[in-house]
DNA sequence: GCGACACAACTGGTCGGACCACCGGACCTT
DNA sequence: AAGGTCCGGTGGTCCGACCAGTTGTGTCGC
């Protein structure tokens, strides 16, 4: 456990990803905008244009520019066209949170959870069931919540790994990856003192009893407790 | 309808990048491996350094190197760290189908569609189920696979859009990059002459009616009944 | 002998400037 | 008004130089 964590290297063309992506994000473009030119950016920003167009091309990675040889770089319906590698910035764009979009991916978790769980039942093996039970320990002792959400992803990550789904693998990837970018943002999940760690022994026996409906009734009982509204 | 799709330009880098994708993807670099240096990359492509390091940097986005100033590129884990942005290229990986990872595609579609349908049944609105009705009938009408994928497509979105779910959005969005990297191979699924639209229909009911568990049944029914092997 | 340090030879990162390929609008011809 | 031409601006590629980290090596002092 390292008491600081190391200091962030930014590259020049990270920073001004991030600058333009903010500025997209925050709506000072409009879709079908067009981006100032490369040339115009980098004495903007007093840089290279090779560190201009490396940043762009971060941006068109993202799917949130379309870029045309002779025509300019435009700003794209990223709705309508971006993946969830996405996601990590649009849930928080430029710090403050859209509750809109914490909403609709703790809905979307309440299915996959339990999907997750019910698949990795069908599947499950020995050696992963004792880790789970492992982890549900870890989960037990944990007194941030920190360790909590640390724990409790790889609860679900455990479970990903019993299914043994490549494709569910690389969204839970995806999942990560929003989680990392937003740690404070979870961890608030955890900050509960009375955090119910009930569903997920739920879990854990149905897994290890090989009953898919048992493990996903738990799993999604756990997420749609933590679901803002406690609608349903 | 465009009778000639537009012909494909391709960028330097974007071939690079192409090319040094399909040669991880294909094990020519194991985890951890380092790539040979730019400049070794630029003499043997015959390109410019620049070049090279905008292909490594989209390398770099798709999650499948590391690069490190001073350090070289290396070669990442990308099963355990990359987003569904690489899933197109891994299902072919160089052409070849991978059976495993569009088993495990079409396994996750049945509870995407499942769940899909049922909170589109819940928050549904009048014009949507219009809209839906429409599609069916190109479905219905639609006399070739691939006028069938595409309509089967918009099904699906539409339903996305009735959601109402923005998160559940950009993943549909990640799925149809898949599809649309890999037509020829999705194709094959709406080959088959008496393609059986029951189910759909039963899906535009059940969403009309306000019955999520029935609509839910009848897109999971749909999605199982390509699962290849038709288990369970 | 062996650890600590300094250095050299890599690696990727940034720079600036040149030229090419392409798009789009202004303008001219018909 | 329709078509063609030209030109300014945009992104794409190239070059060569230097900056900035990493890593292995070899020397020095103990």
């Amino acid at each position: 456990m390292s008491l600081f964590p190391p200091v962030k290297r930014l590259k020049v063309a990270e920073q001004v990803a991030g600058t333009l992506r903010d500025a997209i994000l925050g709506g000072s473009f409009g879709v079908g905008d067009t981006l100032p030119s490369e040339r115009d950016l980098a004495s903007e920003f007093k840089i290279n244009r090779s560190s201009v167009r490396e940043a762009i091309h971060r941006l068109e990675a993202w799917g949130l520019v379309e870029v045309r040889q002779g025509g300019g770089t435009r700003v794209r319906d990223f709705l309508a066209g971006a993946g969830l590698q996405l996601l990590p910035w649009l849930l928080a764009p430029g710090g403050a949170l859209d509750p809109k979009m914490l909403t609709d991916l703790l809905e979307l978790r309440v299915a996959l959870l339990g999907w997750t769980a019910s698949r990795a039942a069908e599947r499950r093996d020995d050696a992963r069931v004792a880790e789970l039970r492992d982890c549900l320990d870890r989960l037990v002792s944990a007194r941030t919540p920190a360790a909590r959400g640390e724990a409790d992803w790889d609860f679900f990550e455990i479970q990903v790994r019993l299914t043994g789904n490549s494709v569910l693998a690389l969204l839970a990837n995806a999942m990560r990856q929003v989680y990392d970018h937003n740690r404070s943002l979870f961890e608030m999940l955890y900050a509960s003192p009375d955090f119910d760690l009930e569903p997920h022994r739920r879990a854990v026996a149905a897994i290890e009893g090989r009953d898919p409906t048992a493990a996903s009734t738990a799993m999604e009982d756990y997420a749609r407790s933590v679901l803002p509204g406690a609608d349903r």
